[in-house]
DNA sequence: AGCACGCCGACT
DNA sequence: GTCGGCGTGCTC
């Protein structure tokens, strides 16, 4: 006689991006041991086999039996999802009106996403040798002195990774120089829990606070035990990253793990290094240089307790920290932290809602917060924090506008910077020029009949590229020959229009003879190790002019650059973004960061048609915070974000009319609270052969928002030209130029 | 997102 | 004759 056995079923979300979750039978012997939510199942979806993760038990089900299908089998169990991050991921499902399935892909390593169990590799650490021989080490300072500093590091730790020493610039020559002189040895990574002990801290390395810093420390220090927010706006060199250590150590003292975002830790290995010689702790690293081996074995140490330290980027707010006691954000303003394709996520405000969640204290950090996180600070909503004293005696580089509406221009450089750079040089300092524009020239056309040559894909200009010989579409990469005679007229008189990087660099060296000129951007630091060459170049004092992009912005600081020279900033004063100028003034106070020291402070001069513009006079004469509190009233009469709540809808199709057409339907019944501002034609109308539409719904609040968007996902559902036309759900979109 | 199915064009 | 292009539809 048998016993009846309960059913059980499972609803289990797939690995694809549907805005549903399945339901699976569990056959009678997978049962036990219980089931847990979130747990990894092998089930059949279609014609293949995928993993899911179990959201929800149950012991009925009215999916007819002929549909349902067998859970094939349950995963090892220690690589789940614990409850708390299930938890934390189905929020930002949530909150991001996405796929269930879509936002757990992001949470696990690629190896847990396959089929196939992973081979676990044990990670190896770098130490000290027990006997050194002194005299070895003497000659090494004199003669290597890279391998010196390496040794110095690896000395002051306890035990460092390859992928740390690696992220911080040094390379595997250099490690194995020292390993042949038997100065440090490989060790196998104990399997054991990170624990606090004396000497986790290097306490000489600490620095003293300032009454500034101390207090931020202790308003920190005083809300460990529950979840606030604590904005901190430090100009550079206010010492941020003293804050952050300090209050970081009280979390770590108590056997809690520390997550720490930024937005790429390849640019600024100097925090790490900070990182690395303030705590003899396990810190690991989450960036996209890791491989797939790699990323499992930080994912395994955060959910262990191995690791104490997470530092990472945007995707490592999905680390599984198990015993997590705070957050920090740096650079909390900058557009890496949210993601741009698929799941459109940003990562510092998911971040607060998993400090949240946690019941634990976050700490964001910027000298330029972004508009929304100031705006939550001065209405109370967060711990705000002001840094303005910069450590030491070093002062601001003072910035001033160039008029240019009246000047004659050469080369994009006006008559007053050509004179102020003269002079930097002739005073042996280095010079950067700052144009966010990369190529040649943005465009070339016929001189005889106008002709422009447009990439046919994407309806816009070319970019000339003088050295490759190409035109490239800077919009989708199509690649071109230039053609020698116009196509339209025949002329051959076809010349480059507007200057990019790449002619700047040239028109630099013929104008300043005698001085070397380096450019650094997207193209000239494609080769891998190139732009580490290229910035120790430049610290060397070869070069006296840098030209460059963004890229210059981040991270890298020029000391003996004392002038710096934005030649173009009118873009974003009258764009049809209204992040712009938010944007912009981020961008000029970083690029002011990067140059100058103690006894000779830099200079920032930026060129612009309209030296009146009062966000422009606010930025210069008042700096970053009065431009902010500007801003934030224009934006409040504009009922502009963070005055209410946007989400964006995107569409393309490969016919012109559908997105529009699409769109429009979606727009015909209004949702309480919230207001449609289109569809319009996307920034760019037409990229890569595809048609792009654009709606952007606004609301009152979050609640309207959120609301609306649950309405009008079931539109589009039941829309016949959801099939035709690819559509994308964006929540509090960053970018409308795209 | 995959993957199968199905219907048309250019090829060993 | 078939290989393969990608439009369409479905996935418990």
């Amino acid at each position: 006689m048998s016993i009846d056995i309960p059913n059980q079923y499972v609803e289990v979300a797939i690995p694809v991006p549907m805005r549903q979750l399945f339901t699976y039978q569990l056959p009678t012997k997978l049962h036990s041991p219980k089931v847990e939510l979130g747990e990894r199942v092998i089930v059949p979806f279609g014609a293949r086999q995928v993993i899911g993760i179990i959201t929800k038990v149950e012991s009925e089900c009215d999916i007819p039996a002929n549909k349902l299908k067998n859970v094939l089998s349950r995963m090892h169990s220690s690589y789940n999802l614990s409850a708390a991050l299930l938890q934390f991921l189905k929020a930002c499902a949530s909150y991001y009106h996405h796929p269930m399935g879509d936002v757990f892909q992001q949470a696990l390593p690629v190896l847990l996403r396959k089929i196939e169990p992973p081979k676990i590799m044990t990670p190896t650490l770098w130490l000290c040798h027990e006997n050194i021989d002194q005299q070895v080490l003497t000659t090494l300072a004199k003669k290597a002195p890279k391998q010196f500093t390496l040794f110095e590091l690896i000395k002051t730790h306890l035990g460092i990774s390859w992928i740390e020493l690696r992220t911080l610039g040094f390379s595997k020559t250099l490690l194995n120089a020292l390993k042949d002189k038997s100065l440090i040895v490989e060790q196998e990574q104990l399997a054991q829990q990170f624990i606090w002990q004396p000497e986790s801290l290097n306490q000489k390395n600490k620095l003293n606070l300032s009454v500034e810093q101390a207090v931020i420390v202790a308003a920190v220090n005083q809300s460990l035990e529950h979840f606030s927010c604590h904005l901190i706006e430090g100009i550079t060199g206010s010492g941020k990253t003293e804050v952050y250590l300090q209050a970081m150590e009280q979390v770590l003292a108590k056997n809690n793990q520390v997550l720490v975002l930024v937005p790429e830790i390849g640019l600024t290995p100097q925090m790490l290094m900070r990182f690395e010689q303030r705590f003899n702790v396990p810190i690991y690293l989450h960036h996209s240089a890791l491989n797939d081996n790699e990323r499992l074995s930080t994912w395994l140490a955060a959910q262990q307790n191995k690791a104490a330290i997470i530092i990472g980027t945007r995707s490592a707010v999905f680390s599984p920290l198990h015993q997590l006691g705070m957050i920090i954000v740096d650079e909390e303003h900058d557009s890496s932290l949210k993601q741009q394709d698929s799941f459109r996520y940003h990562a510092r405000d998911i971040a607060i809602l998993r400090a949240r969640q946690l019941n634990i204290p976050i700490i964001l950090g910027s000298a330029t917060p972004s508009l929304e996180s100031l705006q939550n600070a001065l209405s109370g909503k967060y711990h705000y924090h002001q840094l303005l004293k910069r450590a030491g005696k070093s002062t601001l580089a003072k910035m001033a506008l160039i008029d240019v509406a009246q000047q004659q221009m050469e080369h994009g450089l006006s008559g007053t910077l050509k004179h102020e750079i003269k002079k930097t040089l002739e005073r042996g300092e280095q010079v950067l020029l700052f144009l966010n524009r990369r190529g040649y020239a943005p465009a070339i056309n016929c001189q005889e009949c106008h002709w422009i040559a447009d990439c046919q894909r994407c309806d816009k200009p070319f970019t000339l590229h003088q050295k490759q010989q190409l035109l490239i579409c800077h919009h989708c990469g199509n690649q071109q020959r230039i053609p020698y005679q116009c196509p339209s007229c025949g002329s051959v008189r076809i010349k480059p229009v507007g200057h990019g990087t790449e002619q700047l660099q040239d028109r630099i060296s013929e104008l300043f003879d005698g001085y070397s000129v380096v450019r650094i951007d997207r193209d000239s630091t494609r080769k891998k190790g190139e732009l580490a060459k290229l910035l120790q170049e430049v610290s060397d004092k070869k070069h006296q002019l840098l030209v460059g992009t963004q890229m210059l912005a981040k991270g890298h600081h020029f000391p003996d650059v004392t002038l710096v020279a934005v030649l173009d900033v009118d873009g974003a004063l009258f764009s049809f973004d209204f992040r712009a100028a938010e944007q912009m003034a981020q961008l000029l106070i970083q690029v002011a960061g990067r140059a100058g020291r103690e006894s000779k402070p830099g200079k920032v001069l930026i060129q612009t048609n309209y030296p009146e513009h009062p966000l422009l006079q606010d930025l210069v004469n008042n700096g970053y915070h009065h431009f902010a509190q500007h801003a934030l009233i224009e934006r409040k009469q504009a009922l502009l974000p963070p005055f209410s709540y946007q989400a964006l809808i995107r569409a393309e199709a490969n016919y012109p009319s559908y997105p529009d057409k699409f769109l429009r339907s979606l727009c015909l019944t209004s949702f309480e609270g919230c207001e449609f501002a289109g569809p319009v034609p996307a920034a760019m109308e037409k990229k890569a052969g595809k048609f792009r539409y654009h709606l952007i719904i606004q609301a009152k609040s979050r609640k309207h928002l959120h609301l609306g968007i649950h309405q009008l996902l079931q539109k589009i559902s039941s829309n016949d030209l959801q099939k035709t036309v690819r559509w994308s759900l964006d929540i509090d979109p960053q970018d409308l130029n795209w």
